[in-house]
This record gives structure tokens, C-alpha cells and sequence, in this order.
DNA sequence: CCGGGTCATCGGTCAG
DNA sequence: CTGACCGATGACCCG
């Protein structure tokens, strides 16, 4: 920090607005000469980039920003609310809600990030020094980078499938392909974490290693739910037939009925088998399930894909 | 790149001359080294250092003395009229004219004072101890310094009635002081929006007032859930018993079972008068009531009081 | 090169 | 207003 102090005040005295564009015409002919490393603008913050991390051209503050809001799995909130704050070298410490949309909007990814692991020394020291070898704590899981980009697939696969099957709901198919686009381009999450939690196989292998802490608390927690699928059904009908999210008057008065619709079916239909408190019960879920998935970092996971997705098919 | 500040300040501790001698025996051999954290003398008022801070070696007083003086751009006077006040640990606070000056002279770096950045933004630490929880926080700025201030305050009022309501819960109520305070700071926005937006009088000017457009809309959604009072007690218990927020495993198995009833109820008492759709309505409103508040910078607004009215009754 | 961790030094907080 | 305190940041280093 007191470098980063020193460094402002050298160079640019002021909070100057103008600074992107540091290295745009500068360097390009000195490039190659004698620089240690290639100067490049941070594409989060527009400082200059050390490199490339988790995928893109960024400054160690943005990478390391970005690897720590990932480990912990903070959500942050726009500090004025309106999640469109200047990210640049002066401001990107200003608000951090921002700066991780930034580096999610341009594409650093989150499963890039690996787990914790442990203090770097000691261990040989010890060793040495002793004979007794302290336990090791973090288990150095370095993973398979390929097995691991495997799996992210084939969870994308079944990404893919719930998305469809979103398509094909009863109600919801006979919307608008606007209104249908703009629905799915906001609850595709909750879709996915509702059906992915209840699928036939064992998914839960492929969710760890997506290497999204996130994403696993909250598929286990949706899988308490144990649902059937006709509860499935139901609870996907209120996911996507939200009246807010509505793009016109008429198409709100319609999704409010297909919803109102959905509850009657779902609570004759629980009612039958057990109790209300199925029916109270599921319902709770689908709020837990709401708030966790717009909490999370899920989105990052599936970000590249989700977009195509939802446009084709 | 770094201070040569730095370098000269540690050295030539001769600018001061009472000063040098605090530690001058206790760190002899270790001193130029690498050690983690030697303590030095501040160069500003001789009270012990915690390192360079805007890059000189002093004291975390004379550091926040230095940045808050810096950031307010404030103009002291010196008491004594003659600019030559001694600033040791004991009279560094008799004049700040003296002491600025005092930092300016050993060379503490303007330029390093970054700018005020917003109150933290925290949100949401999910997992672990699932009970401290203070919400997302943003600087919604002064705006409604004077006039708006007096709603703001009655407003505040309305919060308190709404958290004492809480308190008294039947089932809240019964929890353990701890729990119902980890509950409470985490689930208060909710428990606000509810009552407030079913507030007997009309409250709607003086939420205009507080010009968090964010805090309108969230009341007028509620609003439509049109709840009358006993709705409104199987809600507040749905939303302050939530199982995610236990902070003992005993407290998870009380908090669902609360829900649960509260369910039930809720059920029994909606189908007596109307329908299922009614029941079902109403925790779809839960979800969204959640949603909101959530994704809401409601919590700035009350960010300083919220905080005492949890801890006080 | 790009993952990881470290730690001096920034920031804000809030009783006193 | 003060300052002890603690979380966040990022330049720097290792593997």
C-alpha cells in the first residue's frame, strides 16, 4: 500500500480520471527493448498488469482481490447501489462489489482458483531440524486440472439439460421467446441448483471439483428439500413464472396466474400425501434457495456458457 | 520507488531531540535485520511505533492524527501562537497545529493518503458461525441532512417498534439471548419491511423522504401482500425462525420446529377463510420480501442505528 | 508464466 | 477527537 501510495504520488499527483489509457501510446515502441515484462493494461482496473491470472490480463491487486473474494465466497454490495461504479487504479478500492463484477465481466474465472493451502515454509524446516513431522494441515490438493475442466463440462452438460427442460415447462413454453429469454437470463441458476440437486446420479463429485465452495453448500442445501418430481415441476413453474419479472403489463397478469395456478396444483398435490407442511415446507426452499443462489458465485462458474445457452434452444 | 523518507527517518532519528533514546539499548544487535516487527520510537511524538505509516516510523496516533487532518484539510491554530508546542507522547494532543506540523517535518507523505472510501461493505458471511451478520452496508451520503432528517428519525422509531415487536414473538422470544441477537442482525431489514409496509398509518411520505428509492419499492412489493394481523405473526415468526441461522445444532432442530408451526398455523388459518393459493401467496412474498431486502442498501440507511437497537432490547 | 503465500501498510471502527 | 484494533490490500517472493 505504501507503494502504491508512493507510486501515485510520483507519477500522477492527482486522482487523475484519464487513466486507461497510461500505456496506450507510450510503450509500444520501447516494448520489446529492455522491459522486464510485457507492460499491458489491467483489464479490470487499467493499472498495469503483471501478467495474466485466472485468465486475463490483470494487476496483482485485481488478481489478488479477485482470488480472495472467491476463497471466502464474500458477496459484497455496491456501495451506491446502482452496481456501476468507476473500476480504475484510484477507485477500484472503493467499491468491491463492482470490482468483482469487473473481473467476472471480463472473464477471469473462478474456477482458476484453487483451495487454500497451508503456510509455505516450516514443514521442510522442521522436518529437518527434528524428526517430527507436523501435521501437514491443508492437504495439498493440486487437483487434475483436466479431470477438473472434465467435469466443469459435463456439469455444463447437465446445465444445458435443466435449461431445456425449463424450456418444455408447461407454462412457461407458452410465453414469448422475449419474455421466456428475459426470465431465463435471470433464474437460470435456480433452475440449474433445483434440478442439479435432485439428479438421478451422484453429481456431487463434479460440483466439488468445480472448485465453487459455494456452489456445493448450496446444492446440498436444495437437496434437503428431497423433492419428487412432480414437486420438481411445480416448484420450477414458481422459479420461472415470477410476475417481477415480467417485461409487460399483460405478460405479469399472465405469470401471476400461471403461478397461482402452480401453488393450487402443488398444494393438492402434497396435501394428498401428507400435510400443509410439505406444502409450507417446500416453499420455505424455494426462498432459501432464491437468496443463496443470488448470493453466490455460481453465475462466474457458468458465465461463458450460460449466455449461448440460453439464447439457442 | 519506495520512500527515501524511509530510509533517512530510520536513521536519523536526530530531528527529535528528546526522543531517541526510548529504545535505543533494547534493540541493539537485531536492529537493521529483517526482524518481524522492531519496535521503534515514533518519530513524530516518541511513543512507541507500529511501523512506517505514510512513510515515516510512528505511532497509530500520530498516523490517524496524520490522515484525518490530511483528508478534513482542516486549519489549526496553534494554542500557544508561537508554532514551538513540544509533541511527545504526553502533550501530543495540546496542539495540533504543532503536532501536523511536527509530521509534515519528519516527512510524512500527503501524497499517501488515499482518498475516503465508503463504510465497509461486509454482506453476508455465510457459513461458519452463521451468526455474525451485519448486512451489506453502502454509503447512502448525507442527502437528507435537514429537512428529511426528522422522518429519517421517525422512521427509525418505526424500526425500533418493529425489532421490540420481534422481541416478543411468542417463539422468538424463547431462544437464547445470543441466538435471538445473531438472528436478529442478520434478518431485521425483513422483519422491517414486513411491519412497516402494513403500518396502520401512512407511512409512504416519509420513506420518499429518506430518498432510498430502493426502500420505496421494497415497501409498496410487501404492500400487496395485503396481510392482516395474524398473517403478519406467522411471517415475522417464518422469518425470524430460520434454521440457516441457528448457531447451535439443538437451535437448528428449535428453529425448524418453530417454522414448522408456524407453517401449519399459518395453513389452518388462511384455508378457514379462503384457499390454498392464499397460503401459498404469502411465502411466495417471503421470497420475495427476502430477495429485496437483500439485494437493497436498506441496511446503509439504518446502518448506525440497527446496530444499538439489536444490542438494547 | 502463473498458480500460491507473506506481511508491511493502508483502510474503517468505535469505545473512551 | 483520539487511538487501539482488526480486516483488506498489493508488491514481492517461491515453486
Amino acid at each position: 500500500m505504501l507503494h502504491q501510495g508512493a507510486a501515485d504520488s510520483s507519477q500522477q499527483s492527482s486522482t487523475a480520471p484519464t487513466i486507461p489509457t497510461l500505456y496506450s501510446g507510450i510503450v509500444p515502441t520501447t516494448t520489446t527493448a529492455h522491459t522486464p515484462h510485457v507492460p499491458s493494461a489491467c483489464q479490470v482496473c487499467g493499472d498495469q498488469s503483471s501478467g495474466k491470472h485466472y485468465g486475463v490480463l490483470c494487476c496483482d491487486g485485481c488478481s489478488c482481490f479477485f482470488k480472495r473474494s472467491v476463497r471466502k465466497g464474500t458477496m459484497y454490495a455496491c456501495i451506491a447501489a446502482k452496481g456501476n461504479c468507476v473500476v480504475d487504479k484510484a477507485r477500484r478500492n472503493w467499491c468491491p462489489y463492482c470490482r468483482l463484477q469487473r473481473c467476472l465481466a471480463v472473464g477471469m474465472n473462478v474456477a482458476a482458483v484453487q483451495e487454500e493451502r497451508g503456510p509455505r515454509t516450516q514443514a521442510t524446516a522442521i522436518a529437518k531440524h527434528g524428526g517430527i513431522t507436523p501435521s501437514p494441515t491443508g492437504a495439498v490438493n493440486a487437483v487434475n486440472a483436466t479431470g477438473n475442466a472434465m467435469n466443469f463440462q459435463i456439469l455444463a452438460q447437465i446445465l444445458v439439460t435443466c435449461l431445456r427442460q425449463a424450456k418444455c415447462n408447461e407454462q412457461f413454453r407458452t410465453l414469448a421467446a422475449a419474455q421466456q429469454e428475459a426470465i431465463l437470463s435471470t433464474v437460470w441458476n435456480e433452475c440449474f441448483v433445483l434440478r442439479a440437486s435432485h439428479w438421478s446420479l451422484d453429481i456431487s463429485a463434479m460440483i466439488d471439483a468445480c472448485g465453487d465452495p459455494q456452489l456445493r453448500r448450496i446444492i446440498v442445501e436444495a437437496k434437503q428439500l428431497r423433492a419428487d418430481v412432480m414437486e420438481l415441476n411445480f416448484l420450477e413453474t414458481l422459479i420461472l413464472c415470477r410476475k417481477e419479472l415480467a417485461v409487460s403489463a399483460e405478460n405479469a397478469v399472465l405469470l401471476e396466474s400461471y403461478a397461482n395456478g402452480a401453488l393450487v396444483s402443488l398444494a393438492r398435490y402434497t396435501i394428498q400425501q401428507s400435510n400443509w407442511l410439505r406444502f409450507g415446507t417446500l416453499l420455505l426452499g424455494l426462498r432459501q434457495l432464491t437468496q443463496r443462489c443470488y448470493e453466490s458465485l455460481l453465475s462466474s462458474l457458468f458465465r461463458s456458457v450460460v449466455k449461448d445457452i440460453v439464447k439457442s434452444l
